[in-house]
DNA sequence: CTATCTTTGCCAAATAATGTCAAGACAAAA
DNA sequence: TTTTGTCTTGACATTATTTGGCAAAGATAG
């Protein structure tokens, strides 16, 4: 699942219009709307705003987002993109 | 391996001055110190002159390199980061 | 039709990335 | 010790990218 998808998905279980949302963003609603789609990008304190707003852990959201972010990152070099992600991950193991 | 010191190494191995890489990028002295140590990141661009420069497969510096900006992009977020890295990679399966 | 919600395109403002310059650190050679 | 060449650092300038607002146009329900 996808960080743009599951906001949207929790918006609609709330029941709540996107002004709703951009206002507490204090943000355009057009700017959410972007955001909701992926033309834009949500700031880390938007992702927690958001994830007090739908009851849910701020880790579970953010998650999400960074994954999106990432795959958005590697997916304009589709040749080594996966062979990066791995390499990535043993980065981590060894730096923190 | 990471990148920075793989550039290194073989501009060490060619017995080169970074003054003469940095030429070849068309950069300040200064700035490829700095993409040598991290503190810039290189373009893609710049990734491809080096490879011809060292004569190494494009590809295996791509991947050093992509590697590296999803590690730097991640590790900000050390809690989730290899959870997040896990989900980038599915994303990649199902998208593409 | 009217009212509300959502989406889109274009431009402005803000932010981040990239580069330069000048000066300093360092080592080897003269 | 002075010189020479390389590498490094920090402050600043420039450029590119991101983010946001505004206005207008779809879309959808009443």
């Amino acid at each position: 699942m996808l960080f743009t998808e599951k906001i949207k998905e929790l918006r609609i279980q709330n029941q709540m219009p996107q002004r709703q949302i951009a206002a507490a963003l204090d943000i355009d609603t057009a700017t959410y709307c972007k955001i909701e789609k992926g033309e834009r990008k949500a700031k880390k304190e938007q992702v927690a705003i958001l994830s007090e707003m739908f009851h849910v852990e701020m880790t579970d959201l953010l998650t999400l987002w960074l994954a999106d972010k990432v795959t958005d990152m590697v997916s304009d070099e589709h040749v080594v993109a996966s062979e990066a992600l791995s390499m990535a991950a043993e980065n981590l193991r060894r730096i923190g």
